[in-house]
This record gives structure tokens, sequence and C-alpha cells, in this order.
DNA sequence: GACGTTTTCGCCTGTTGGTCGAAAACAGGG
DNA sequence: CCCTGTTTTCGACCAACAGGCGAAAACGTC
């Protein structure tokens, strides 16, 4: 069963928190089919790159978003009906932006609420909520938190963040405790000025070196003697 | 940039563990390129289908592999030069067999220990390892290790599954209880007869329902008041 | 200086996973 | 028939961890 001429295109789902909500980024299509719909950034794969290196360059491309910390794929999505008339494969992938960055983007391009997309075209409302889920998932096991972070943060503002990206409410204390014991977080030693009704100044954060990495470490079932294996982490004695 | 005829394959990384080794299913290419080279079961993605379905096929056809018991998607690879000539981009997938079947499989196809593979064909060792060390994750926050297991066993056969998949020493103690814990061991009430050295006859387990739907349970930073969300298991109270 | 606000920190609790060792249940031999 | 070796099972203990709560700290405003 030889088939005959499948192309291949690669897809992004670039999701940002802005306005205390998980946004994603579309483009309002033109031509038929679907005119008038919005899709997902992305083209036909060059017979020169790869499908990640072929993501990167149609993002900076066709929209300004060379902010973009995290890319990688969610999957394949190859039905035989999922683009009217031909048969086009698509690779897709997830993309996260910092939450203080606000990239210049064409005309014809905006951000959505994940939960209220707009009218999409093809398959690329189920690729949105596909991404939403794995970043949903992969923020409570990894550090994937620092690609929707800016560079320094006080330790409310990352709780915020979370609430919006996991879409429940989760405590600063547990947040900020559990992610200075995986080593992740570092105070910076400078602190926030307190908001227009006053309080305390809160302390500025930094991921560390180390937490950039995005490291799957809360695997269970783990090989013998490797408790609390903080790495390149110094365990200091108290005094 | 339009790409010209961009094939698109599939491939199944298909693991058994068998001889206390995990070990995975090639067979030997007769045609050039890499003739004589050991490669991954697969085959053209067809009009009609989509990836998954065309992996279960390509299975179906060329290797005698009804028994697996779970397949997902691994990733795309897509480097321009993987295979010499044409452009092919391969959809891989992860297959999983259980320990106790031994399918019929074609002449020029044999099993191979992971850490202990033959020269293989285009990018495929690639795959095998990336299958690999998906396995390995999943093995420990999922319960993913019904896949590898018989419909019934004992604790210890379990157990050297686990040891043969994620290559360190795992405590029977542990298992029991942290697969129990999480409701998706249970026991049989029936023993399984000992050893030609006799021993205590070891007590015969069975994963329960819900165990066999992959479930990404082990998350931290979980939504409040989501403790012990047993699901559909009834927790007795001790009388 | 009193009050409200926001952040930070310490304490307590329940759960989990790792380790160890004793007890249970069997086969075989003296 | 008891004793020993073997394998499994179970309970106890410990360390680590996440969640929850409230007090204390550090600010602005009145």
């Amino acid at each position: 069963m030889p088939a005959r001429s499948t192309g291949h295109e690669v897809l992004a789902a670039v999701l940002q928190v802005r306005e205390d909500a998980l946004q994603v980024l579309l483009w309002q299509r033109g031509k038929e089919p679907d005119s008038g719909r919005w899709a997902l950034p992305g083209g036909v794969l060059g017979d020169t790159e790869d499908v990640e290196e072929s993501v990167r360059r149609q993002l900076a491309e066709k929209v300004d978003v060379r902010e973009v910390t995290h890319v990688e794929q969610l999957g394949v999505f190859s039905a035989p009906g999922r683009v009217p008339g031909i048969r086009l494969v698509a690779t897709a992938f997830l993309g996260l932006v910092p939450s203080d960055v606000d990239p210049a983007v064409p005309a014809d391009t905006a951000w959505f609420p994940v939960a209220d997309l707009p009218p999409t075209a093809f398959d690329h409302a189920e690729i949105v909520h596909d991404a939403r889920d794995r970043l949903r998932a992969k923020l409570s096991y990894t550090n994937l938190g620092f690609a929707l972070a800016p560079r320094e943060f006080t330790i409310s503002a990352l709780r915020e963040l979370y609430v919006a990206a996991l879409g429940h409410p989760v405590s600063a204390t547990n947040l900020q405790r559990v992610l200075t014991r995986r080593h992740v977080l570092a105070a910076t030693g400078e602190t926030a000025p307190p908001g227009p009704a006053g309080g305390r100044p809160a302390a500025v954060f930094r991921f560390t070196e180390r937490a950039l990495r995005v490291t799957d470490a809360s695997a269970v079932l783990r090989p013998p003697g490797s408790r609390d294996s903080a790495g390149d982490v110094a365990v200091r004695p108290v005094p």
C-alpha cells in the first residue's frame, strides 16, 4: 500500500500566561479551506531541516517570537481527513513563552485563552488542548515552570503563574518549599517593593542553573541509595 | 520552501522482558541500503490510516505480534539524512509485550537485548534507546508495569520484571506496598507452588481493572483535597 | 503609634518510600 | 518426626515530603 505524496507540516501551540490566564498564539486564515478560522502557526517541512529546526524557523518567520524558552514535541496528528483535499501529516509542538515578554505579532495574529478558543481550523483545537494537558502534567513533576516565568520573580508572582497554568489553587508556602527543596529556586538577596497597599517586601527569586534543564526527577521506585541526590548542590550542615 | 515528496514511515520498538533482560524485536534487512543490518519493524504510512492504525497493521503483517498490550507514540525522527537517498520522516512507537508469551516471528526476525544490540540500520539504535528510556521513566510514575507482566504473577516474578526493565535492584517489599497502595495490585487468593528448593508458596496477584488504564497519578502540587483519590475503590474502615 | 496588608517562617500532621528483621510456610534430609 | 535451609510475607521503624495553619516580620497609610 504505497502512499502517494504524503505532505508533512509542523505546528506549534505556543502558550503564555497573560492576564492571569493561559493563552495560545493563533493566526486567522485568509484562504480556503477553513478561511476565517483561527490556526496554529507552522508550515511545511523543508527539505534540509528536521521538524525541530522547522518549527523554530516557522515561528521566527511567521510570527516574531524569538523569546520561546522551551520547545518540545507533542505528537503526530495524522488522521486521513484532518485537512480536507490533501493528505497532510502534522508534527505538533508545545512552545512556552515567559510571562514578562510581549512579542510583536503580525496583524492577523492574536492571543486567546486556552479555555475559550475562537473557531479553530482543522484539528487545531485538539492540539491546543493536548498542549495544555502536557504542560499541566509536566509542571508538577518537572521544573518546567522556569519556561513560563521571568528571569527574576517573587513567590507570589510565580504562584499566580502556576494557578493560571494549572487551573487550580496553589499554596505559596508549598510552592516555595517544594521548589527550594528540589534546589531549583534560589533567592537573589534582593527584594521587590511592596504593592500600593503596603505589605512586607517580597524576596526576589531566580531559577538555578540546573533547573533550566528539565529533569524528570520525581521518579518513584528509585535505585537504592539515590535519595536526595541533589547533584551538584552541596548540602550544608546546620551550625 | 516547498518539500518535494516527503515520505512517511512508522516504526515500532517492541520491548519484552525475556531471560531476565529487556529485549527488542528486530528484523534483518535483505536489501540495500543497510543490507544485513537489523531494523525495527514498520513500513510506509498508508493513505487511509493514521500512524497508530498503521503501526498496528504493520506489526500484524510483518511479524506476528498481536499480543502487544501497549502502544504509544515515542516521537518523530526527521533528520534530513537519516535514510540515504530519499527524504523519509518516521513516527516511532513504543510497544510492550507481556513476558509470558512467545510470539511466532518470521525467519529474518529475532529478539536482542537492548543493552547489546547487533549492527542496526539507519537511526534505529537511537530509537530503541529512546524507547528504553521512556519505558524506564514511565515504569516508576505510572502503572505501565501491567503491559510487561502476565495476567497473573507472584511478587517476586514481578520484581524480576522490574529489575530487568529498570536495570537496577528493586525491593520486593516496596514494590508490593507501593503498587497495592495505589490500588493497582490485588491478590487473587491463590498461591503458586514453591520452587525446587522449597520455600513458602507465593501469593498470586493480578492487576486491577483500573490499573489497565495508564494513569499519571504521581503528580506533585496536586489540587487541594485530592489526596488519596482512589477513584472507584472503596476504602474499607478497620473493624 | 495603631491598623491593615502582604510576605515569610516555623510547627504539626498524614502519607509515602526505603530498610530491616522476624515470622510464616514449604521441601528435603537425617 | 524434628531440624535445617529456602522463599515469601508481614510488621515495625525511619527519613523525607507535601499540605495546612497560624504566628511573626516588614512594609504603607491614617
